[in-house]
RNA sequence: GCGCCCUUAGCUCAACCGGAUAGAGCACUCGCCUUCUAAGCGAGCGGUUGCAGGUUCGAGUCCUGCAGGGCGCGCCA
């Protein structure tokens, strides 16, 4: 089974083959002039520039070749020789019918599904989740969605950034605040025992707390910093106390972090952290330096990256630091082993900020020369930074960095301020209410991201996100729940769907609509640009709004009603599976 | 200094290998609820796609230069 599009581009690449010309000029898109076709082919063009013939006389010929096909309504040549194809009503209508039969409501599969792991790009234990950490969860989850729907294997990891550098402050910090943790830590590194329950005071407050002081102090005191990077290597070394200490820190953050990514409908499937790499290192640090890869420079150990014909120089990969602690890009390293190993991936995903491209490639490149990838197997998706009205990197309104659970509790605060202003949910059970407000905002919060290509930055404004007008999550949700309404409605009175039958405008333009959902899949697919996706569900949302408009459901005579529920069941269900691809759950009423 | 990204309507953003008249939403103006949820629908207003060249039958899209903005550039992650 294929889209229109598909079946058309069939048939106008077999009429260009016959006239011996290219067939994948024959390729169909949708028509950029609705008023004038449904679909189009603008291969006459390019292949009168290649055969130096004129466009129109080739146009006319593929027209001519085509008269035949059942399916057309209308085939005619317009400006330089765009061929422009209308579909018949029966043929629409045929169509809509197998999407309304397809379990996978007019979706295809890839060819030769993938082994694919998706990297959230690592929340950390010390810093505290910021805006950023939203957009990659957000990102992460509708392609790792997407592609599992599209028939992939496909994990999603969060990686955990648990340790380095930022863990030695942290202890350092944590046991300078609390004698009673430092004897613990002392008492555990010497050997000793300790009552590790001590640790057990130490809460994520604390953490959100210590960190940004302690980082800001190693900035400016050398002799905290070294104390913090001889922790670091202690902590390396699984000296007891330190590594007690650190667990407590990694438990409060995953229980914090489990909590507020599952409100956001954010789920993993693997939790690994730096620190699971950590046993991998020393033997990859010796099997890199047998392969010669590793190059001792200003006393520490590098691998150099740089290719003929880059247009600068990259810097090397760190692998190992004079202090002799493995760098961020060593774990990364390691991490990309790890998962050959476990998973043998075909494609990784790596959903983290566009500014840390460089680091990537650099990774990238080193994982290629070591042969624990081969090339193109590692894939950065970067995406842009989400911005505050003024067009600066979100920041609250007192400077500091918005908590993601904060950022949860604002946006549903807000949902709940707009559902009471529209008068909506006062007669349902306060549980439905707050499952209602918690699935507006989480749809608000996500189709503001998702529906701009990820590589851009994007301004941050809650009033226009919650707006329930317009084009936004909000928006969707009214949609599929105000069909949900007529569903329900039509099942109270026994009203059965039945044969699909297309003739108004309205129902024309709904099933072409519909049939364009795997285009955007497709798109979305190959460019890792969830954007396609929203749009198509917003388009989709636009063409049954005008549908319902136009066309009363319940109030028409039988056939037709029949013919309408089925296209209003499909399109609530294609509607909800395309916000399901985006990670946006619909209420059953609001 | 070097490199990467961005600049599209008053604002926020789209635009499928280069195709016809560059599209949405917000804001603003007007019309539509005794009929399936008006959080809706319809109509209107709004553009020299940062600037200057080039390639092409055809450029927001490709190339060159310039201006403005953002980001990155070895021992943090």
């Amino acid at each position: 089974m294929s889209d229109l599009k598909g079946g058309l581009s069939e048939a106008v690449e077999a009429a260009f083959a016959g006239l011996g010309l290219p067939a994948e000029l024959g390729r169909v898109t949708a028509s950029d002039r609705p008023d004038l076709a449904d679909f189009q082919s603008n291969g006459a063009l390019a292949a009168a520039k290649r055969v130096g013939k004129n466009p129109r006389e080739l146009a006319a010929a593929v027209a001519e070749a085509l008269a035949g096909d059942a399916r057309l309504a209308s085939i005619e040549i317009a400006g330089p020789g765009f061929i422009n194809l209308k579909l018949t009503d029966a043929a629409l209508g045929e169509r809509a019918q197998e999407i309304a039969n397809d379990p996978r409501l007019g979706a295809e599969m890839v060819a030769e599904p993938r082994r694919v792991l998706v990297d959230y790009g690592g929340p950390n234990v010390a810093k505290p989740m910021h805006v950023g950490h939203l957009r990659a969860s957000i990102i992460g989850e509708s392609i790792k969605r997407l592609y599992r729907f599209r028939g992939d294997t496909v994990l999603g990891d969060a990686h955990f950034g648990d340790w380095g550098y930022q863990m030695g402050l942290l202890i350092g910090a944590a046991m300078d605040e609390s004698p009673a943790v430092r004897d613990a830590v002392e008492a555990l590194n010497a050997g000793e025992t300790a009552d590790a329950a001590v640790f057990n005071a130490v809460t994520l407050a604390d953490l959100d707390r210590l960190y940004p002081e302690a980082a800001a102090k190693g900035k400016a005191d050398t002799d905290y910093r070294d104390r913090a990077r001889k922790i670091t290597a202690g902590l390396q070394d699984r000296r007891a106390g330190y590594f007690a200490l650190w667990q407590r820190f990694r438990d409060v953050t995953q229980v914090a972090l489990e909590r507020d990514f599952h409100a956001l409908g954010v789920d993993f499937d693997l939790w690994k952290g730096e620190s699971d790499v950590e046993d991998l290192i020393d033997p990859m640090v010796a099997e890199l330096d047998a392969k010669g890869l590793l190059v001792d420079d200003q006393g520490a150990r590098i691998i150099r990256v740089t290719r003929e014909g880059d247009k600068k120089e990259l810097p090397p990969l760190l692998v190992v630091s004079s202090e002799g602690s493995a760098m961020y890009g060593t774990t990364d390293l390691a991490t990309i082993l790890d998962r050959k190993r476990s998973f043998d991936p075909h494609l990784v995903i790596y959903c983290v900020d566009q500014r840390q491209a460089d680091h990537f490639e650099i990774v990238f490149r080193a994982a290629y020369l070591a042969g624990y990838a081969t090339e193109g197997q590692l894939n950065h998706v970067g995406f842009g930074t989400m911005n505050g009205t003024d067009g600066k990197p979100f920041k609250t309104r007192e400077g500091g960095v918005l908590k993601l659970a904060d950022m949860i509790e604002m946006t549903r605060t807000k949902a709940r301020e707009r559902l009471h202003e529209a008068g909506l949910g006062e007669n349902l059970s306060p549980d439905e209410f707050e499952d209602i407000a918690g699935k507006v905002a989480v749809a608000a919060l996500k189709f503001a991201d998702l529906q701009n290509f990820r590589g851009t930055s994007y301004v941050f404004d809650l009033d226009r996100f919650t707006s329930f007008e317009g084009k936004t999550g909000p928006y969707l949700l009214y949609q599929a729940v105000r069909v949900k309404s007529v569903l329900r409605r039509a099942a109270e009175e026994g009203v059965q769907p039945g044969p699909i039958v297309v003739a108004e405008p309205a129902e024309r333009e709904l099933v072409l609509t519909l049939d364009a959902f795997e285009t955007a899949l497709a798109e979305a697919y190959d460019r890792q640009a969830p954007n396609a996706v929203a749009e198509h569900a917003y388009r989709l949302s636009q063409a049954f709004s005008k549908f319902y408009a136009a066309c009363p459901i319940l109030q028409a005579e039988p056939a037709i009603r029949a013919s309408r529920l089925a296209l209003a069941t499909a399109t609530l269900a294609q509607l909800e599976r395309a916000l399901d691809v985006l990670g946006i759950a619909v209420p059953e009423r609001m």
